[in-house]
DNA sequence: CTTGGAATGTCAACAAGACTGACATAAACT
DNA sequence: AGTTTATGTCAGTCTTGTTGACATTCCAAG
């Protein structure tokens, strides 16, 4: 087993300590309090507003795909359409989401964000843009391209194509 | 400030192409819906209990540092007393955590995992674990460095502290 | 042209898990 | 002795999720 070839000095189990227990225990927690962080500013601008995050992962995801279909947003989302309802009209009512009957398919409604929608849609995404452009660059190109890497694994399957696809598509 | 030693053949606005607004969304997306895959199999678990994610995150940091009191707990989990409380209870009364009275401050709870309490902690943790160190171990080590590195700037400086001294401690 | 299914909206009831505010008790500190 | 700390508890509220039921509109297939 031993060939001439030796991509590295470090055996399998010295290679993948970083597979034990104690590690993966480290990696669960910092994910814990890191995606707390992570909520932690646009979740302090929407206490201003009646809104919380459910509010702002909607209008993320409309904003970044301006004229997705309610059954789009809930694929994404992952909720009920009722849960998902509630905030939409809430969203439609005071005037940050237009709803669009479908142009060829009548029944689906292509959702955009108004102008104030968008101006919202800016201050929670440059809030939490902010600690990650902060975090990206004390980390360092390669540390990102890691993270990147290891979120995209740690997803399901399906919402992996779905990143993807939003990423080609929209 | 040009010596002979080249760290690297990148401008510094090629060198950071990963702090671009678009970059930066797709990590937002990416810790959205990786972070929904981190507490889907747990989750499940729950669902066969009365129990929620709530009483997962109290569990693990009892299993995780037995002994730990309730206001060790409160900073921890940064939520309020009251909340925290009705977790707990629950779990006292149900024989899965046990509150003992401290030895030098009486005022002090000391909490600790019962027999069951760890059966369910190893449960939940194994299942959770599963799928980070199928990630991982897909990812790299490398990968796997970048990932908590960028995961701690992410967070909070205060609950990166905490999670230090939970690691050193603990 | 009718019928079945899909996309959407809405109503009602409910649960988990967070919150605030108020109050109580025991123990420790000053 | 008086104050602060650690904890527990009651009551009420809010957000966000759930299920179940039902209506409307419209596309598409028979």
């Amino acid at each position: 087993m031993q060939d001439q070839q030796q991509t590295s000095q470090l055996t399998d189990g010295e290679n993948q300590k970083f597979l034990t227990d104690d590690q993966l225990r480290k990696g669960i927690e910092a994910m814990f309090f890191a995606y707390r962080g992570f909520t932690a500013d646009p979740d302090k601008i929407l206490e201003n507003y009646a809104y919380g995050r459910a509010h702002h992962r909607a209008i993320h995801f409309i904003g970044r795909s301006p004229g997705t279909t309610v059954n789009n947003l809930l694929d994404i989302l992952a909720v009920t359409k009722q849960s998902l309802n509630r905030v939409l009209r809430t969203l439609v009512d005071d005037g940050l989401v237009e709803s669009r009957i479908g142009r060829q398919d009548k029944r689906e409604r292509n959702l955009y964000l108004t102008e104030k929608g968008r101006a919202l849609e800016q201050d929670l995404s440059e809030a939490q843009r902010k600690r990650m452009r902060a975090a990206y660059s004390a980390a360092g190109l390669e540390a990102v391209t890691g993270f990147r890497r290891v979120l995209e694994e740690i997803m399901d399957p399906q919402m992996r194509n779905l990143l993807q696809a939003m990423t080609d598509g929209g």
